[in-house]
DNA sequence: CATTAAAATCGTAAAATTACGATATAAGGG
DNA sequence: CCCTTATATCGTAATTTTACGATTTTAATG
């Protein structure tokens, strides 16, 4: 993908965002983990049909994508949402596209 | 994926909006019809490095994740943001996580 | 009605993602 | 220390996505 070089910084990290989302086992992760404010990785695997290791594999990609934390906890590790990654992500979208659609008709 | 059964249709939407975003290529599409207002198909071809074939699939993506509208003028086509859609997408990023995340820290 | 121009669709190859089982790692408890 | 439990990582198969060239469709024009 050569055109990815036009973007920036910016933009890689919310196009990283948005694939991590677009996902629709990551994306009932986040929902889940709204829910519930924190999980357990096994209380997530629990909630799915995937093995634990596709399950840890998805967790990877919130992480990187800084839509999650995982903290090591005894012998388990316990997710939540990122905070600064969520607020900046909703940050970047409602500032997105200020008024081009503003209006209920396009000209 | 069996878990997607569990998706409601809102999130199912959302979840192809959010995947449609999360490619770098249409994600330029999306700020360059942001930028411009509306582009012909082959503008964005020509602001490409890829075939009008391949951005002709990317703009039915965007298309049916309800992202973009095409208009056909003439012998060419027409786009533009979907304003409903980007709105409805803002909507539910705003609503969505309502306050689990609004402290600076998590618990 | 043939020609041209622009875009969409089709068929397919290449690349990336997703999923799994097996294995490795880390922490706690006998 | 060994054993158990919870996760992460590795290697790999299956699926999906991305990209291309070729072909088809659509609309305007001579």
């Amino acid at each position: 993908m050569l055109q990815e070089q036009k973007l920036d910084s910016t933009d890689i990290r919310l196009a990283k965002m948005l694939k991590a989302l677009g996902n629709p086992i990551r994306f009932e992760i986040m929902e889940m983990l709204a829910a519930r404010q924190t999980c357990l990785t096994y209380e997530i695997v629990q909630s799915t049909p995937l093995a634990q290791s596709t399950v840890s594999q998805h967790l990877k990609v919130l992480r990187e994508a800084g839509l999650v934390r995982g903290e090591v906890e005894g012998p388990a590790t316990c997710y939540c949402l990122d905070p600064d990654g969520i607020r900046w992500l909703k940050e970047q979208i409602e500032g997105w596209l200020p008024d081009c659609c503003t209006p209920a008709t396009h000209r």
